[in-house]
This record gives C-alpha cells, sequence and structure tokens, in this order.
DNA sequence: TCAACAGTTTAGAATAAATATAATCTATTA
DNA sequence: TAATAGATTATATTTATTCTAAACTGTTGA
C-alpha cells in the first residue's frame, strides 16, 4: 500500500485521527481508477473481501459521514430505501437506470447550463442537480 | 362532500373500490385548491385532524402506492430516509429548502429544456428532473 | 334483495436502514 | 510511557416501511 501515506496525511489534514479502519476505507474509496457510486452495504462488502480488518457497520457509517462533512464523498438523492454516495465529488449530473438500480455520471460539460428563471425571495440556490431516469429501449413498436 | 360521487367515479374506473378510507384519502389530496408536497406522516396528520373517520397507517401506505401506480400522485426523489409525495402530476421541477426542508415547484416554463447530450446505448430518457437546493441568503459578506 | 366472495382494512408483528449508547481500545503528545 | 481525547465496537434503539392474517365490506348475479 504505496498509498496508505497520502490517507493518513489526508486524514490528518482533516483533524481526522489515521486509524486502521479509516485508511481502509480510503483505500477502497480512493484507490479506486475511475470514481464510483456505491451504498453502506456494498461499501461493507468490498471490506470484507478483501478482509485483512474488521470493520463494524457503525463505524463504515461514522467514516462515510465524516467523509461527506469533509467533501471527500457525496450523498445522491434518489427515490430508494437506501442512501447512494459518489467518489466524485465535483459538479455533475446523473443518469439513473431503474431497471439496473445503477448510477451512471453525466459530466457537467454533457448538459447546458441548467437556466431557472424564477428565484425565491431572501434565499440562493446552492446546487443543480438533474437526474435522467432511464429504461430500456426496446424500438419495437407494433 | 359534492366532490365524493366524482371520487368514487375515480377510483371505479381506476378498478379500485371506493372504501370510504379512500374517499377520505381523495379529499385530502385533491380537493385542495393548490397541489401539493407531503409525507406519510403529514398525510396521517391531516386525516387525523379532520377525524371523522379512522385510517389506519397500513391502509395509507397502500392507498398511496396505488394512487402511485394510477398515476394520481409522484414521489419526488430526496435523500431518503422519508418519502416525499406531489399531488402535481405534471412535469416540473422543484426547490428543496434545505433549512425548512420543504419542496417547492417550479414550473416546467421556468426551466429552459434540460440538454443533455450523452446517451447510454439500449437505453432511453424516461424523465428528466431537476432539483435545485436553496438555502438563506444572508448576503453580508464580512 | 341478499348470499357469496374477492378485495380491503386493520392491529400488530416483522424488516431493514440508520443512529445512539456505553464500554473498550488506540493514536497522540508531553 | 502515561494520560487522555477521540475512535471503534457490539449491542440496543429508532424509524420508515412492509407483511400477516383475521375481520370487514363493496360488488355482483341469482
Ligand atoms: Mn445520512
Ligand atoms: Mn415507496
Ligand atoms: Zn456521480
Ligand atoms: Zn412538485
Amino acid at each position: 500500500m504505496a498509498y496508505a501515506d497520502q490517507y493518513i496525511d489526508k486524514l490528518r489534514k482533516s483533524g481526522l485521527r489515521p486509524t486502521k479502519q479509516r485508511i481502509k476505507i480510503c483505500e477502497v474509496l480512493f484507490d479506486a481508477e475511475k470514481t464510483f457510486h456505491f451504498t453502506i452495504k456494498e461499501l461493507v462488502k468490498i471490506i470484507e473481501n478483501q478482509a485483512n480488518i474488521k470493520v463494524s457497520l457503525a463505524t463504515v457509517y461514522n467514516t462515510v459521514h465524516a467523509f461527506m462533512r469533509k467533501g471527500y464523498i457525496k450523498e445522491i438523492p434518489l427515490n430508494a430505501s437506501q442512501s447512494y454516495y459518489d467518489t466524485n465529488v465535483t459538479h455533475h449530473h446523473h443518469f439513473f437506470d431503474e431497471e439496473e438500480n445503477k448510477l451512471i455520471d453525466i459530466h457537467q460539460d454533457d448538459v447546458d447550463e441548467v437556466n431557472i428563471k424564477r428565484t425565491i425571495p431572501g434565499k440562493k440556490i446552492r446546487s443543480v442537480e438533474v437526474i435522467a431516469k432511464i429504461v430500456s429501449d426496446n424500438q419495437s413498436q407494433k
């Protein structure tokens, strides 16, 4: 794990103690070549499979929330009974495949700036997210 | 209840038996002058307050799901420990006030058509929704 | 008109995601 | 290395939602 030192730094700079558990979670989340989307359940499974260390469910939740507060990951709103998280923290949008229950990134460049003409007095926009739900295109129309 | 007959029709036409409970829920949802957003908890509270009839929680869930299947209401995707529903079933977008946890409609006309340049092979877009998160605009920058 | 039945409601139990608790453990630093 | 603030853990709790199975009711056709 050549990256461990890097994560130790990252955690220290964030005021988080670099524990074995947090470093492991960093490796899973940030060693990946590409950013990805995950649920807590999936994250736990990945950690278990690479099982050189045991991490309790509570710690996974705590760490994910800590990383969210620090801006290392973000939550994606879906009408699910389960939260989806994203290691891509840049501003971007999503397809949601309703058949496979999978999120797919849409780069910001691939969506023209969303122009909202309406405003709410005393309020400002903090973020704008587009979710496009997709389904199989069975172009066989009888 | 001049509207009751209308709801009895609506339910019958949908293949749903017009029970006292379903008619009551129709009144709460569709007698309102304006469309609105609600959680199950809020809906239960409204029904309880107008308490000429008792409706169990299971029935509220069942009926809300039945009405969704029929397209009379729709679910709005938000950070999901709780589902938000909408009696406005036209295509439209939302502000989400993060401080008050309230949804506000944005009419379709108030958002330029969202142009997504990317496509997924074999898939087609079924819906596109924009959620703009808003917060208080304290325009006091030190 | 009414019996029969499918569909509906209900209280309460079950489930599952998420959070809280409080005892134990550990990274930090003096 | 000792003291301690912070972290982890097993476990319990909370909360939204769904399930169950018994009781009830709207509908239909004789
Ligand atoms: Mn959360
Ligand atoms: Mn649902
Ligand atoms: Zn993403
Ligand atoms: Zn709405």
